[in-house]
DNA sequence: CTCACCAATTGGTCAGACCAATTTGGTCTA
DNA sequence: TAGACCAAATTGGTCTGACCAATTGGTGAG
């Protein structure tokens, strides 16, 4: 099929004004590695020369990195602090920049979408509507195993927000907000096994009918379960020595 | 005991430069509900004249609130968004604003942080020595149900880390401090019951030091849902009427 | 009533200045 | 020599005022 789907899926964000410009500047090379935590931030003037700019920018720039808790700002200089301190914010430029990590990052990720879809679909099942599990099982229904255009993947996000729309867990909603914005349109079409698939999505509109808040979360738990295997071979690595790259 | 243990832990961030001043005051109406999502923000001369400021300032603090995604900024005028959009850091400053919607936001907080750290247990489990399997038991032991000071919130919060610490999966470690660094502080201490607070800590250290991974996360599960439970009560209002409060 | 157009408003950019706090590096002292 | 101390340089924080480009909203023509 279109062999270029994963290149029009990614590098999302583009800055919208040169402050941005030069705060995501600045977050990458951060990310990358080019300055270690700790170090103190060229002075607001000397981004000033390098950037041809004015402090005004780079001022909002650095206000930028600094709500990503990348850099913590002080009179006297700002000091760049771990990535392990930052936001979710930095996921997806993590997973544009670092190849390195970029594998043993999606495997973490789906470790806690599932966590977090199961969760979600639990809350949901415990006061849905019958009007609800309906439309929940809508969603699942797109799934068609013949045509490779029906993304799992986009399915499992919808019916991920559709199960928050009907718990409305606000705190749910936020961090689903992050890992959406973060993730979505970053991840490679892997080729799954359509035909795990649909017993999969089959499980899930069973529990989903019949209410199973157990059956769905073990359910999604099991599949992403051998997602996440798949994604171990594919990175054709062990996961136990991937987990001291960083 | 200490009686104004509740009010030192509270209302946590105080800005830092009179950006962050404006931006707070700004965050702080938009959650309150003064302006409506959708709504235009004042234009930055008018915020101008109302801080007896410059635009420097209030152009920083607008840069916040769009990182916080309470606002969408062009050219052209700014504009309210929803807080279902926006980031996790709205949940502290909603927790210290918004009294009719806090119970039922800690509950929320509650059912996604169970879940997170069942997750995290399990993970560590899968890959943890004995030596940090030893470390995550004695960070258990710090529980003492004689002393009321041990706050078995504060452990299990150690207890959190501790396991991120030991899988080192990133993902979940970013939500982690989004999580402690709203809710930090912010939470009431409330009694609990000692005797059964010592079961479950009896029972997570035993799924520790057995590195049984199951039963590590279906205890933990089980006493956040008796501690939901428990807030519910508390709240003296039955959580579906609860929920559509927002 | 609709649409094209224009003027006002708004955010984006820029230059330059002063203040207060921190940092730095040298000096003096024990 | 090691540490305390102090003064100068650096740095972030604040402020002013100006111009540009895009959007917006009202006006007038059709």
């Amino acid at each position: 099929m279109n062999q270029s789907l994963r290149d029009i899926a990614s590098k999302a964000d583009s800055p919208k004004n040169r402050a941005e410009e030069i705060a995501f500047i600045l977050r990458d090379e951060i990310l990358i590695g080019q300055y270690r935590a700790g170090e103190r931030l060229p002075s607001e003037r000397d981004l000033v020369a390098r950037f041809s700019s004015n402090r005004g920018a780079v001022r909002e720039a650095t206000k930028i990195l600094s709500e990503l808790g990348l850099v913590s700002i002080q009179p006297g200089g700002a000091r760049i602090v771990a990535v392990e301190q930052a936001t979710l914010a930095v996921l997806g430029p993590l997973l544009d920049m670092r190849e390195e990590v970029r594998p043993q990052l999606i495997i973490e990720f789906v470790e806690v979408f599932s966590a977090l879809v199961a969760l979600s679909a639990r809350l949901a099942m415990s006061q849905a509507t019958e009007q609800e599990r309906h439309n929940l099982a809508a969603i699942l229904d797109r799934f068609d195993p013949e045509t490779e255009s029906t993304d799992i993947r986009s399915i499992m996000a919808e019916f991920m927000q559709a199960s928050i729309d009907i718990h409305n867990n606000l705190v749910l909603r936020l961090i689903g907000n992050g890992l959406r914005s973060q993730i979505m349109g970053r991840l490679d079409q892997t080729t799954s096994d359509r035909a795990s698939d649909r017993a999969f999505i089959d499980a899930m509109r069973e529990g989903v009918l019949s209410s199973n808040a157990d059956l769905l979360a073990t359910t999604v738990i099991r599949h992403f379960d051998e997602a996440r295997k798949r994604l171990i071979e594919q990175a054709e690595i062990n996961p136990s020595s991937l987990r001291s790259k960083r």
